[in-house]
DNA sequence: GTATTATAGATATTAAGAGTCTTTAATATC
DNA sequence: GATATTAAAGACTCTTAATATCTATAATAC
């Protein structure tokens, strides 16, 4: 009972995406290098993000990812959604509906969904650029 | 991306128990009809629930299961715990500690589980016993 | 002793996650 | 236009976890 893998390689990739200079792309080459995965694994993932709007492709030389003009919008949940699509975290499969024990806690994983819909991807990469800063 | 339905088997079982005259227990065949699942399979969950000192059984003629003495304390959380272990959601597998996407869902989900037992069984019990009074 | 019931072990089936390989299509550069 | 580069899609494999089932064993009531 856990998010797939898929999710977490694509937070960071929207992360990382956030973090490069306006326009330019990077390649799902050195994204999976980063990430120490395959980059045809990495390039599916990275099409369930363009489908759902969150980034951008261009493919041919110099093509890539980059991050989609909603940067500044892009929430945890965004890319959740994205990637583990809209089902629940509990399905009653005993009542078909009006189950009080599947309304407690769909009620308790909306809450967290609304959480995490609050939580924004731009100010990962805003705490990671400035925790660089002080490295350096 | 969901729990399992032997959670769902198992807070189902437990509010059914809470229905019960004190002291009566109840076999894992008559529990395993109302739900429409194999006995052998239930009462794998239901060694869990016991294991985890929700629930008591005893072997034998006339045996079966009934809620722990602690039949008012027990949570949703309890429930789940005992049938899922104690994984988390969502772990970063690229870093090690300190992953600051990690510490965001940690924190979403670590909300969604104090929500969960904070939510007592026994309401739902108590609940359950009013609308059926209600019908007849 | 006999019937009943929980428990444990071994095993089977299914579904989803995770990943690879290959082919195709699009784009830039020369 | 030819070539190199890169995303996308399809087919496929591997592994793991969930979901069971069946059988044997142990405990208990009568």
């Amino acid at each position: 009972m856990r998010y797939s893998n898929a999710t977490n390689y694509a937070l960071h990739t929207v992360v990382h995406l956030m973090l490069q200079p306006d326009g330019s792309s990077v390649g799902v080459q050195e994204l999976a290098e980063m990430q120490q995965l395959s980059p045809t694994y990495l390039s599916k993932v990275l099409t369930k993000l363009r489908k759902a709007g969150l980034i951008e492709s261009t493919p041919g030389a110099k093509g890539g990812y980059k991050i989609s003009r909603t940067k500044h919008e892009i929430s945890f949940l965004d890319v959740i959604h994205a990637i583990e699509g809209d089902t629940s975290l509990f399905d009653c499969t005993i009542h078909h509906e009006g189950c009080m024990i599947e309304n407690t806690m769909r009620q308790a994983e909306e809450n967290m969904k609304a959480e995490l819909a609050s939580k924004l991807l731009v100010d990962i990469a805003k705490e990671a650029e400035s925790k660089q800063k002080e490295e350096s």
